[in-house]
DNA sequence: CTGCTTGCAAACTCTTTGCAGAGCT
DNA sequence: AGCTCTGCAAAGAGTTTGCAAGCAG
């Protein structure tokens, strides 16, 4: 988790310059903790300024995930692929019913693969997603909602 | 992991033909441990029956997990969601440059979300991804190549 | 000023749908 | 025979690309 300055930097350093569409995406990854989808992220630019193309919203995402401010979410999901702004060691909690992820920080013991299972792997990380339904979804047998919005 | 036998007695049991195509690609499948995508599992089928179209194929794999024979697999890559034949709860270890996907059947103990981080979500599951680099990747610096075809 | 960026539209990829004819049981 | 399934083509969703005009540095 970064701050907006630090990406900026990571931005500028990479010779992209700041432009006001990139800093207000910046700025929005930046309050937005729902691991929004590129379009989602688009809707809610576009609200603040209505002249951004989905081109630059698309761009920029792409730079920020390249840049290491942002990372994919594996989490096929209909709306396409979704952003962590979280680029730290973490885990997700995800809704079976409505998709709603929540970012895990606790770290778990004992989830090291034992080297009878690594198959000549030289590892990297782990990542653990737990499946659960949420307080919402528990409520009524309600159908599949998007992520709040 | 099903049998085809099993797989095939579910597709019956819900009212589902036994065409030459779907049993084309459940024994594709039942062979094929590579998680592989709906292109894939189409040129392979189509590779001994030249005829099958994609639409059959998508249709049957879309049956297949409504069946519960098959699980999409979390886990974004260029050529679509990829499919998963071992239905079990298991983990998976995914070489980060080639995005080859072996299926992890250990048990890990310890994994359990506290009730303080539960957010009151009703937990139904977990799966945990170990991220590495293959022995090929090891070997060279070579570029992304696709799952073994 | 210079060259990266933007935004439009069109191309592309993956998947689903509509429909007429073929095939399973 | 009856009803489902197949396969084609086209539509749809998500994302990328080509290019002329615009703006950051």
């Amino acid at each position: 988790m970064q701050t907006v300055q630090a990406i900026v930097e990571s931005l500028r350093r990479r010779g992209l310059k700041i432009t006001p569409q990139r800093r207000a995406i910046v700025e929005l990854l930046e309050r937005d903790r729902s691991h929004p989808t590129a379009e989602a992220v688009y809707r809610r630019v576009a609200a603040a300024m209505p002249d951004v193309s989905r081109t630059t919203v698309y761009n920029t995402l792409r730079e920020l995930v390249e840049v290491g401010a942002l990372d994919p979410v594996d989490d096929r999901v209909e709306g396409g692929v979704r952003y962590d702004t979280n680029t730290d060691h973490h885990h997700h909690l995800s809704c079976i019913r409505c998709h709603a992820l929540i970012d895990i920080t606790r770290d778990f013991k004992g989830v090291a693969l034992p080297a009878e299972d690594c198959r000549g792997y030289q590892m990297v990380k782990h990542q653990i997603t737990f499946y659960g339904i949420c307080p919402d979804c528990q409520k009524g047998p309600s159908g599949s909602v998007p992520p709040a919005s």
